[in-house]
DNA sequence: GGTAGTAGCCTAGCCCTCCTAGGCAAACGA
DNA sequence: TCGTTTGCCTAGGAGGGCTAGGCTACTACC
């Protein structure tokens, strides 16, 4: 019989689709099976297991999102720079939830260093040399920095922001200006 | 044969436990019934699926987490009620890590009205009363800082910060003084 | 205090997912 | 053309989610 021609970027591909479109909870190892016209214990001759699975998509994800962010900072600094990062952030999340979701999964320490979020904590902190911030005050702006988009994009996500009438877009807007006004002004000890 | 005397706060309440043990990805109804020594198809009589169950772990968390808030934030005023209530939600982030996790999950809108999550948003809006901060720029500060806490507690929890050296708890005491100083001085438009 | 009704638990059983073991056939390199 | 590897298969066990239907312990009311 032929060959269905699975591999594991194909499989990964597909699962991250799977993903935005059903959510990262119900991409299982079954369904994908079925989507590639296989029986569900073959895929286990490409996938260690589960976990690996989704360990896979959170790094497709942590890729693809780095490479849209290094695209934004071409050629831009300061509030422009720390403007087009943060839109491009969100503007993946939105586009891509459930690999987005899939990001948020706990990898070990090894796998983490070797992933694409250490480029994308290079560029986050790229974005701080327009403000003239010095240790250790540039990793705790690095931190707040990412704590706020990614706060943001995940309650938005989740509805947390529903209750009230005004729009997400103007208030992540001000919410950039703000974050402009504090790294601009950074509080001395 | 005697009666286990399961009722559903019970059940909430040694889910939520278990939550924070396990993971609430591994609270199950039939881990559940173990616990209660009782067969799982029995659960179903109190609870209406799986689902039922975490959302019933996301609102015990919820009000416990609204009342923490509350008695933090009694008395307060400025700062210092910003960073009491910054604390009283990172704890129990910290100390409740399965319970805080279950709050994510997307409840629907009457559900949610019906909520502690109302009192928390009426008590974040509280603390900007320190801070004379006019609508729409007061919805947009609320949104603001709410990013922040969920979005750093939940990036220290999944690790996202063990990369660098510097503690989290001096980047939290730090983003919050920034905070403070933005709230103090919000950017015009 | 007997008894009807209901609340609380049971068994049986179906479907789904995850994963392992062992087998066979297609594709490929020598 | 003939192994060897690669890619898929079947079979099956373990465990979670959930339904249907039945039995029993408790409660309330006459």
């Amino acid at each position: 019989m032929a060959r269905a021609g699975v591999t594991v970027d194909r499989l990964t591909l597909a699962a991250a689709e799977l993903a935005d479109e059903v959510g990262v909870e119900n991409v299982t190892v079954a369904a994908l099976a079925r989507h590639f016209g296989v029986k569900d214990a073959s895929l286990y001759f490409h996938l260690k297991n589960a976990r690996d699975l989704r360990v896979r998509i959170a790094l497709l994800a942590l890729a693809e999102l780095a490479d849209r962010v290094a695209a934004a900072l071409a050629g831009r600094a300061g509030k422009d720079a720390l403007v087009a990062f943060a839109n491009a952030y969100r503007d993946y999340a939105r586009q891509h939830p459930g690999r987005y979701a899939a990001m948020q999964i706990d990898l070990d320490p090894e796998t983490a260093m070797a992933s694409a979020g250490v480029r994308h904590a290079e560029m986050t902190r790229a974005i701080l040399r327009g403000y003239r911030l010095a240790e250790p005050d540039q990793t705790d702006a690095v931190r707040m920095m990412h704590s706020t988009f990614h706060g943001f994009v995940s309650l938005e996500k989740t509805g947390g922001f529903r209750h009230t009438p005004r729009t997400t877009d103007d208030s992540w807007t001000r919410t950039l200006d703000a974050l402009d006004a504090v790294l601009s002004n950074w509080p001395s000890r």
